[in-house]
DNA sequence: AGCCCTTACGAAAACGGTTTCGTGTTAATA
DNA sequence: TATTAACACGAAACCGTTTTCGTAAGGGCT
């Protein structure tokens, strides 16, 4: 049969109730120039079919989509679908929507992706660097899109590059606080499972792990610091370095160096935590499930995707580009989760 | 300052090399119609000043979106936010954008979203029954986008009542060789963790267990089935759950209770597989880095995914509206992945 | 010289709205 | 009765493209 209920225009129900297009127009819109008597009528017949004005003219229109492009690293991860959720939220209770592209931590598809959206889909950006572009240290897409005015937050895996909204962890002071409370419980041996240092937010929390050392009086001993892939860890890379290391608490900058670590650990015979203490990053399923449950830093992701949208849409509907190009970068509290992995003091 | 590569427009274009806006979009064609001198001197002049056409305005023309809505329960949900890389991936590679709703499991929400959505934004569904919308059976709103003629494509949570293609796993096939592969290891009394029937999923899977045991000359004990609620499980209930009865295996629909149900059972005393082993649906983190690892049912999201985009897609793109009202539904079978919460026959 | 056919381009409509401005009708006022 | 203001509506421009159709200019032909 073919589908019945054909979407229909305003230039629909202005034939067929015999008036003009802009009287349609402003009758919907309950102006006061049109008569009640005539808004009454067109009103019935526009609710009787179902009129809704079409998204995409309106966009052409007023030049604006209501929609927001979110650009991150990965989807199947849960501390970005967490902010993605927190961005979701903010940006529907305001009324716009969101379009997901996945850059799969490489530059490229990061470009293609962004050059996509930026030709009117969208009305700003919110994003995290993908692993690729942290590493190239290459940032023009990014500048690109900012200097055609087109809003950009960055969020979590930010750079200094690019002038724009950020919002961030106090990594360096979480990663310092978790490492202080392994100290205040004696250990002395505090292993560092992290990523290539041109994650920032690793380097980060590098720092945080280091400064609380030398507070501790505790040399720093790059040997105790293993640097592993972001993707596609291997299990005996871990074991190599608990057997050669004397080792008597990790720090992970993530949920599965911490569960991987725990789970050799583990294997090897140690004790969880008398033995090892681990703490991660991310307070994920893995860190709530695992067995013991792991004690980590909660990244509090739904806060940072509400307050990117928010700062996105605040700048985006600035609209009169006030030209108040002072830009913040928001510092989230990350706080720590203590559970099993580590003892309680 | 403000910015300055404002973008360009055929009409800039057009004024500043004195030509019309018709032989601006000829020439950016390559159309044979203008003059070789012509439409190099106005590509010269577009790719200086880095002309891209706007997408909106094409939209509006074209009537095509090249956008596919998806609307999803959760996103912090490893099946979930698999299928989602597969559409993202497969719409990608065919040139369409995604733009993603989450309903939260709720009716309202998923109404709204799609009453969004529907006018214009996108080109077609893809989507996933929230639970309120199981439970409510109400399909009206999924009716009115199709009757509209916009393509849908329902995956994994998916109903009856609505003509149009669909993915879906063989959940009670696999449920059912789960449950075999149990019986087979000589286990006798095995517990079913399952949410609500009004979840399709859940009731097919539950309709396997049971086939298996009848099968297998077991009668179906009812108490042998606990009904959990999909959000916010209560572990006491599961302890009580597994104190009344006594259990050699479990059975479970999801990630999450067989996550629980083997802390639980540890907990108890039990030591897995050997007193009791546990299955479980969904290959995700938690089930590949449990202790030990957990036997479950890998749903092949990513293929699930990809099936659906190319399925919209494919409709989409098939434009005549043939009238050809023969929709499909693809089966994809689910593979059982042994680990070590169940003894290795 | 007159005709016709290319060639190379422009005008205008269309997509579906919003909005400004103009105008015919009526009623109130001088 | 003539002037004017209020009222109710329509015409048209505009957002940025695409595309159809029309046409002026020029060349080749008889």
């Amino acid at each position: 049969m073919g589908s019945f209920k054909r979407k229909i225009t305003l230039k629909h129900i202005a034939r067929e109730l015999e008036v003009s297009i802009s009287t349609v127009s402003k009758a919907l819109k309950n102006s006061e120039e049109i008569s009640t008597e005539t808004k009454e009528k067109i009103q019935a017949f526009a609710k009787l079919y179902n009129y809704k004005p079409n998204n995409i003219a309106i966009s052409l229109k007023n030049k604006r989509t209501k929609t927001i492009g979110v650009v991150i690293p990965d989807i199947v991860h849960h501390f970005f679908t967490t902010v993605f959720r927190g961005i979701e939220k903010y940006a529907n209770n305001r009324g716009y929507n969101v379009i997901v592209c996945v850059s799969d931590e490489s530059f490229d598809k990061e470009v293609i992706n962004m050059e996509l959206l930026a030709n009117g889909s969208i009305d700003g950006f919110i994003m995290s660097l993908s692993a690729e572009t942290q590493q190239k240290n290459d940032f023009n897409h990014l500048k690109e899109v900012t200097e055609q005015g087109i809003p950009l937050v960055l969020f979590d895996r930010v750079t200094d590059e690019v002038a724009c909204d950020k919002v961030i962890l106090n990594d360096k002071k979480i990663a310092y606080e978790a490492t202080k409370k392994l100290l205040l419980d004696n250990r002395k041996r505090i292993a560092l499972l992290t990523t290539e240092s041109y994650f920032n937010v690793s380097e980060k929390r590098n720092q945080g792990y280091k400064k609380a050392l030398k507070e501790y009086g505790i040399d720093y001993d790059k040997r105790l610091t293993l640097v592993l892939p972001y993707k596609g860890v291997d299990e005996s890379d871990v074991r190599t370095f608990f057997e050669r290391q004397q080792i008597d608490a990790v720090l992970c900058v993530n949920e599965i160096f911490a569960i991987l670590a725990m789970s050799v650990a583990q294997k090897m015979g140690y004790k969880i935590p008398e033995e090892i203490a681990v703490i991660g990053f991310t307070d994920g399923l893995l860190s709530q499930y695992a067995n013991p449950s792991l004690t980590t830093v909660a990244q509090h992701g739904v806060k940072m995707g509400e307050i990117a949208a928010e700062m996105l849409i605040n700048r985006v509907e600035a609209e009169m580009e006030s030209d108040e190009e002072v830009y913040r970068t928001e510092v989230l509290q990350a706080t720590l989760i203590e559970r099993n992995s580590t003892v309680n003091t």
